[in-house]
This record gives C-alpha cells, structure tokens and sequence, in this order.
DNA sequence: GAGTGGTCTAGACCACGAG
DNA sequence: TCGTGGTCTAGACCACTCA
C-alpha cells in the first residue's frame, strides 16, 4: 500500500476533521482565527491555511472573508430525480425547503440555441431558480423554454415544467463533474474547490421539438443524482 | 457585475492558459521549470505554482514530481451512457481503446453486502478494470457479481456484462461530483483537484435480485455520463 | 479600528526522476 | 548527481467584516 507521507497539513486536516466529527467544533460555529491555530500547531499561517483548503474540499469548512472559518451544517445529502422531467422534486428532504425563482425573456445566445435546436436570436423565457434548505443552497438551475411554449407567463410565475410535462416525449440528461465557476461558488456559498454536479436536462415531445433545456448546478458534497432504467424483459410474446 | 479582482495567479493562469490553447505550448509538452516561469513572470515560486495550481484542477496540466509540469492531452471527451446495462461501450472514442481487467473472488466486505444485498462473508467475483485511450486513462471501474451468478470465470475473463445483461430487469445508477481520492487521481493520472464523476450502478433482474453492482470512476474533464428516458406518451385509454 | 482571512515574497530544505 | 517539483517558514501588506 501506499505510504501517504504524513506532511503537516495532513495531520492538521485530520485532528481538525476530527474536532469537528466528534462535536468538539459544532455545526455553524466558528474556528479559532488561523493565526491561533498556526500557533497551536506550530506552524506558519500558510501551512495552517493549507490544512484548511483540503476541508475546504471536501466541505467541511466554509471560509468567510474577514469574519472567519465556519464548520459547514451537516450535509443533509439531497437526491436529483432524473427521467422525471421535474426539477428538485422527488428529493428527500430532512427541513425546510425554500424556492426562489425569477422569470425573464431573452433572446437566445448561440450556445441556447443549438441545445434547444431554435433559430438564432428566437425568443426564450428564461427561468433562473434555486432551492434553499434553511438558508444554505442546494441547487442553481436555469430553465429554458421557447416562449411561444411558455406564454403569459409573469415574473413571479411558478416552474413550467408541470404545465408541459403531459407533452414530453423523451428526456435525455448529461451528467458531468467539475469545479464551480466563481460565480457557482458564490451562490451556493460553496469554496471553489469543492466539485459540483452539472446536469443538462432537454426534454423533446412527440415531434422532436425541444420544449425545455435545462442547465443544474448541484454541490457535489450534498447532492448526487439518480437514475433508474426500467428495461423491457425479453420474455417473446408479451411486449412490456 | 462581479470584480473578479486580478491576482497575479489568475493573470498568469489566463496567460499560460492562452499559450497553451494557442499551440505555443503543444500537447505532451514540458513547460519550463517553475523557477524559470517565476522569473519569466516576476513573482515567487509559490506565487507561480498557485497559479498551475488552478490549471490542474481545469486538466490542462499535469505535475510530475521530479520531472516537470506537462501539458495534458486534449481531451478527446468520451460519453458513458446510462441505462443500457454495460460499462464503456457506447463511448465516442476518437482513438484506441485498451482494457486491462483483474478478475478476483472476494468475500463481501460491509459495504457491498448491503448494496448488493447479499449475506455477510458470501462470495463475490470482483472485476477490478480500467480503460485507456493511448496512454491516458479513462476510467476505472469495480464491478462485483455473487459468485454463483459467474461461474468458470479464470482471472483473464473477459467482462461480464453482455453475458447477463438479458436477465436484467432494472438498472439504478447513481451520480455523484466530488475530488478524487489518493488512489484514484494515481490511477487515473489526474490531479487530485480535478473533480470526477463517480458512478453506482445496482442492476437486479426480474426477481429483484442484484446481478451486478459497479463503481466507477470517471475524470470530470474528459467524459461525462449520458442518460435518455423515453416517456410513455400519455394517449388517454392506456394506464401506464 | 480591531480582527479576520487573502495574497505574496524570498528564501530553506526535502523527495523524486533520469541520466 | 543534478534538476525538477513538494513542503514549509516568517514574515509583509492588502481586503473584508463588524462593532
């Protein structure tokens, strides 16, 4: 096996992961200022801050500017539906959870339109949405809809994805695993170095039309996706 | 609008970034030594190494301790297409494929007795199994099967799945984003701060029993997962 | 303004790789 | 052995938060 080197910030990341499992730092609460803990580790700062980044990573810590390090709430791990064609449905849910959404029209921009297969500069109405569990997020979407799909709709209007969900005729969704833009961090009050789960959901109806893409961000620590594949038994005769 | 506020890193990053994609740095090659590029630039070693720091966890260089810093391979993206009961197959592969499997028998350890929900201490063929595009991996797999599911298999057998794949009733795959560990960012040659997708894929057959149970791991910027779910078209007469 | 984290420096010393 | 990256130090100075 391997020898992993036991560097300092390793072992610093270890004691301070166990701190915080064993309750000796509790959710929410504050870790003593770095220059403190450099001091009781005997180490420099920057070490000290290194040891921070790997819980960082893992999202364990959350770093505020100019105010502190934080032990991350538990992760209250949240499951993405996939085939459903509704979003952040289906999630189980330990507390409370809060919706935000905000409606606009814009015309599309080239990369909206080959994914929605719509002329350039069509018309598209744009659902920009997060969900919130107490006051930590948990996921950050954005729906696109053509807006002769999605008509009278006003900006506080509610998802579309019921009002059209009788028409879908197939969902196909691409799953990848990356870094958050710095954006994404922000809004998910994630660090920059934990990885995010990013689905692009299009559903197609009948005709081949695209009536909805969708692009989710989800923080890879709390959220994971699943997908279940009903497949048609080889039983000859009886077809389903 | 955000003021994304120009560290030297960033500004460095963004510079050897563009030398890269424009061809000045090619595929496979060593960059000049970090002291070089620290003088080239006029900051610190640490300064300059933070700064690759942010292209590893994009996959655009890779570290080689003792050697030097490479730029990576383009990457030929490859897709992994849920559902269908098989691992790899069905990749879009500009280049040619090689597969190395181990085939060992195991007793279960805990964690795949209840995923597999088999009894402690029974006997499962492990097929431990990695793909490689040149020389760059592409993924790593373990696939566990109960034993009496896969009988007369010697250690050079091929993979399983296409010889149960026609018992299958069900396949469930879970997705999840998160950093590598130790272990796999070795094996697949990535940084540990490039995220990868991590895939669990439960398949039971009619019965309700677990034929095959897979792990795999995937690097977050060079493949993604690909799942298409066709709805039954709600034509009134016809429950479901 | 006091205290926090963020960036950066100019080194030292260690570990690894290849000749 | 020598050149490479890896870890770490002991600071300086800046940016942010909050009372």
């Amino acid at each position: 096996m391997i020898r992993p080197v036991p560097s300092r910030r390793h072992a610093i990341a270890e004691d301070l992961r166990h701190q915080i499992s064993s309750g000796h730092f509790k959710a929410g609460e504050r870790l003593p200022s770095e220059a403190q803990l450099a001091t009781r580790y005997t180490v420099s700062t920057s070490t000290l801050r290194s040891a921070l980044a790997l819980l960082q990573g893992e999202g364990l810590v959350e770093k505020i500017h100019g105010s502190g390090n934080f032990v991350r709430h538990p992760l209250s791990r949240i499951t993405y539906t996939g085939g459903a064609g509704t979003l952040a449905t289906g999630t189980t849910l330990s507390a409370p959870l809060r919706m935000t959404a905000r409606t606009t029209t814009i015309e599309a921009p080239s990369h909206l339109t080959t994914l929605l297969n719509v002329p350039t500069r069509s018309l598209l109405t744009e659902v920009i949405f997060s969900t919130h569990e107490g006051r930590t997020p948990h996921s950050l979407a954005h729906i696109y809809v053509p807006h002769d799909l999605a008509p009278g709709h006003s900006p506080a209007a509610p998802p579309l994805p019921d009002q059209i969900a009788v028409r879908l005729a197939e969902v196909q969704e691409r799953v990848s695993a990356r870094l958050p833009t710095q954006e994404e961090a922000t809004a998910l009050r994630i660090s920059p170095s934990l990885a995010v789960l990013s689905l692009t959901r299009v559903a197609t109806d009948a005709a081949g039309r695209v009536v909805e893409a969708a692009l989710l961000v989800l923080p890879g620590d709390r959220a994971d996706a699943l997908f279940t594949t009903r497949l048609v038994t080889e039983e000859r005769g009886s077809k389903e």
